[in-house]
DNA sequence: GCCAACGTTGGC
DNA sequence: GCCAACGTTGGC
């Protein structure tokens, strides 16, 4: 509880490349990070601790500013991809209005959203992809959540150490 | 508030 | 495409 409150926290949001990949978000430069529907990841986003439907591990939610690692999901390999940075919470979705969308959601209203995301933007593309194999054999990542059986939030924390060395793992030819 | 049924995620 | 693990829904 004694974090400072302006040092960044690390994140890992998870996106599949048929969906939106590493190299539309470099082009796009930032982005809402819509189609979040899952009621922890939301929490995250909204940048206050909601209350899930059922009991939840106790969390920190996102801040301005904090970074995160961009994991390409169902994809060859998975991997890490690159870098971002969150810029705004609590972002309504717009997703959810678009009866076209796979994330529209009848329940909504322009007067009370149910979803909320967050704008992130792109800071950087690793030269190397920092696929699944390479965490999982690389000993000091073997505390990530996305290692974890089943782990399937798309929304993660990750630890400070965790994130440098990825990024490092990312940065190399 | 329990829990069975159902839908989704995501690695393989 | 399979399927284990998980989240959500809805009946009671």
């Amino acid at each position: 509880m004694s974090k400072a409150a302006n040092q960044p926290q690390y994140w890992l949001l998870k996106s599949e490349p048929e969906t939106y990949p590493i190299e539309q978000f470099k082009k796009d430069k930032k982005t809402l990070w819509t189609g979040v529907r899952n009621f922890q990841a939301r929490g995250f986003m909204i940048g206050t601790p909601s209350t899930p439907p059922k009991k939840a591990p106790a969390y920190e939610p996102m801040r301005v500013g904090d970074y995160f690692l961009f994991y390409h999901s169902n994809a060859e390999p998975s991997a890490c991809m690159g870098i971002g940075r969150i810029e705004k919470l609590n972002q309504v979705d717009p997703t959810q209005f678009d009866k076209k969308s796979d994330s529209f959601e009848p329940k909504a209203t322009k007067e009370k959203p149910v979803w909320f995301c967050c704008e992130c933007s792109f800071v950087e593309q690793f030269s190397t992809a920092v696929s699944l194999d390479m965490i999982r054999n690389e000993k000091s990542l073997s505390k990530m959540l996305l290692l974890a059986r089943g782990s399937r939030l798309s929304i993660q924390p990750v630890r400070q150490d965790e994130f440098e060395t990825i990024r490092k793992m990312g940065r190399q030819k």
